[in-house]
RNA sequence: GCGCCCGUAGCUCAGCGGAUAGAGCAAUUGACUACGGAUCAAUAGGCCGGGGGUUCAAAUCCCUCCGGGCGCACCA
């Protein structure tokens, strides 16, 4: 008896009260989804239903509840059916029909919590996307944690899945890149408009190495500045790849901005927006007129002056990729991004498609840095980075993945690092993680005692604990769903703290060995499946996580 | 001025229409001759930023004010 089995009974009871009363009322599974009470007193599930058709059926919401009480109580595998305050319906589970679901989520293994929800969609996930102008700083490992859990959890629900990181190697700060290196290489000092930071000087020196000649020999500045350039920049995408494969995020396409300025998809979009009837001219210059789609003015596509505006370069980029056939597009961006949506959002309605569901951006806030409860301000210019390498180097990546996925993108997150690179264990990482070694260890421990999986007997799971960890365990599918539909990844993280708790607790309640002389009987064997399912689970989350479960620590 | 996000326990943060608002850390107390004590049990700590409104029910939705962060170029 899982939750969705419950629903199901439970809309049938409903249903059958509705036909009895000769309503017209229409429900649906979705207006009988079951809730997990907070407090356990309420039982295993508790329904709201009786609350929300107490007005439009004209009944007492109580009277109604003690109606479908007394039907629910009837199906097999309800222990217990009572109603509470204005009407609540809570049900309690017998121990056989809520401890089955220990053995069924052992022998799903991996699939444990699978879901179809974007079952055959094809998704493009856009993030980090810096640009290669310096190391990956810490701002952008958050969009690294939280994209790439993202995309898991997509494709846990079914996705197909492409990560995509946007090169910009094309724009003005590119230049001032190049800049920089050039004129650290001739010893002047950093342009104004320049990038400060030691790697800098570290750049020019592989450049330097790297070139088959001698610099000096170069005519001009002009051709010097273009080594630096080309050359500069591919160092610089080189170890940003590095770095986020170290952090366990590959991407499946590094898409370049050059190629959509080089392969004429520019002007391609360009000429279908006009087809569409939203290009115009003034004053020399060609404008998109977001403004017919919400957008607070009309941007500019081509500048007076020839060149092609920063737009130009998005609506070409959107087209492509609905080119390749992606039915659901989302961009992950800084809140320093916000005013893009806007003007993308109406990019997406002047080609046809829909916006928010075509097109989605995510827009998720800073992270600042604490050092000596002081916040660092973050400046690539100034050289006051803290890239991704100074996080993992300080507490790990399983610890700096969990942590910047643990909190709401919606929220700004402090860091400490003086409290991260410390090493101690307050964070919550080490909780869950424990949990899972926990349930390894005492799995060897069983084998080693002799207890085996020869037999289950869910009737005999009767303790507190254990219908506490089953009902979280039973959860799981939904809050994976949970976290695909709202993008929100958090959420993984926190029921897998719930879940680590719930075990650590059951283990201090009840053995699977036994003690001393005692014989093996079904009950250990039992108890062996369930804590194979709380291993199962705590895995598996922890993989949507992209964190590691060890086996031992 | 306009826009986006946030204001919940000492700290970092969950909860976002339901029943006594939660977790981790920090504090106090207790449990190791019991499957790893990296654990567990207990105590203490909240006008859920202020004020209106909607609802049977608001931390959650709407309005407004206050406070904080970030944006509002023919720059990228």
């Amino acid at each position: 008896m899982n939750p969705a089995d419950l629903s199901a009974s439970l809309l049938a009871v409903v249903s059958g009260i509705l036909a009895r009363r000769g309503s017209t009322e229409k429900i649906t599974i979705n207006d009988v989804a079951l809730e997990r009470p907070r407090s356990r007193e309420h039982g295993d599930w508790a329904s709201n239903i009786a609350m929300k058709l107490a007005k439009p059926l004209g009944a007492n919401p109580r009277e109604l509840a003690d109606e479908i009480a007394v039907d629910l109580a009837t199906v097999d595998g309800v222990a217990r059916v009572d109603v509470a305050g204005p009407g609540f319906i809570n049900i309690t589970l017998d121990a056989a029909a809520a401890g089955a679901l220990a053995k069924v989520i052992v022998e799903q293994d991996a699939d444990y919590g699978r879901g179809d929800l974007y079952a055959g969609v094809t998704m493009d996930l856009e993030f980090v996307s810096a640009n290669p102008t310096g190391p990956l700083h810490i701002g952008g490992v958050r969009w690294a944690a939280v994209g790439d859990s993202l995309a898991r959890i997509f494709q846990f629900e079914g996705g197909i899945v492409t990560r995509e990181y946007y090169f910009n190697d094309h724009g003005a700060q590119i230049d001032r890149f190049a800049r920089t290196l050039l004129a650290n290489w001739a010893g002047e000092p950093t342009p104004e408009d320049g990038y400060g930071g030691d790697y800098i000087e570290d750049i020019v020196a592989r450049v330097v190495e790297a070139y088959p000649g001698e610099l000096e020999d170069i005519p001009t500045r002009e051709e010097i500045q273009e080594v630096f350039r080309a050359v500069g920049v591919e160092f610089m995408f080189g170890d940003i790849k590095k770095s986020l494969q170290d952090f366990g995020v590959n991407f499946d396409v590094f898409f370049h901005e050059n190629d959509v300025h080089e392969s004429g998809a520019v002007e391609h979009a360009i000429d279908r927006l006009r087809e569409l009837g939203a290009i115009y001219e003034k004053d020399g210059a060609v404008w998109f007129r977001s403004t017919d789609y919400g957008d607070d003015k009309d941007r500019v596509v081509i500048k007076s002056d020839g060149e092609y505006g920063y737009m130009s370069g998005d609506l070409a980029y959107y087209l492509n990729k609905r080119e390749r056939g992606f039915e659901r597009n989302l961009i992950m961006l800084g809140a320093d991004h916000h005013g893009y949506v806007k003007r993308l959002m109406a990019m997406t309605a002047a080609f046809g498609d829909k916006p928010y569901y075509n097109l989605e951006i995510l827009i998720g806030q800073l992270v600042n840095l604490l050092s000596n409860g002081v916040a660092q301000r973050m400046s690539k210019r100034a050289g006051t980075v803290v890239v991704l390498e100074d996080l993992v180097d300080a507490v790990g990546v399983d610890a700096g993945r969990y942590a910047l996925v643990r909190s709401s993108i919606d929220s700004q997150i402090d860091i400490d690092l003086d409290l991260w690179s410390r090493k101690t264990s307050d964070n919550p990482v080490f909780y869950v993680q424990y949990a899972h070694a926990r349930t390894r260890a005492v799995a060897r421990n069983a084998e080693a005692s002799g207890v085996d999986r020869a037999a289950f007997d869910a009737s005999l799971l009767t303790h507190e604990s254990e219908s506490s960890l089953l009902g979280i365990l039973a959860e799981f599918p939904r809050v994976v769903r949970q976290a695909a539909e709202l993008r929100e990844p958090h959420r993984i993280a926190r029921y897998a703290e719930e879940l680590a708790g719930a075990y650590h607790r059951w283990y201090d309640n009840c053995r699977v060995t036994p003690l001393g002389e005692e014989p093996i009987t079904d009950l250990h064997r039992t108890r062996l499946w369930l804590n194979d399912a709380a291993g199962v689970v705590l895995r598996n989350a922890l993989g949507l996580l992209g964190v590691s479960a060890p086996d031992r620590m």
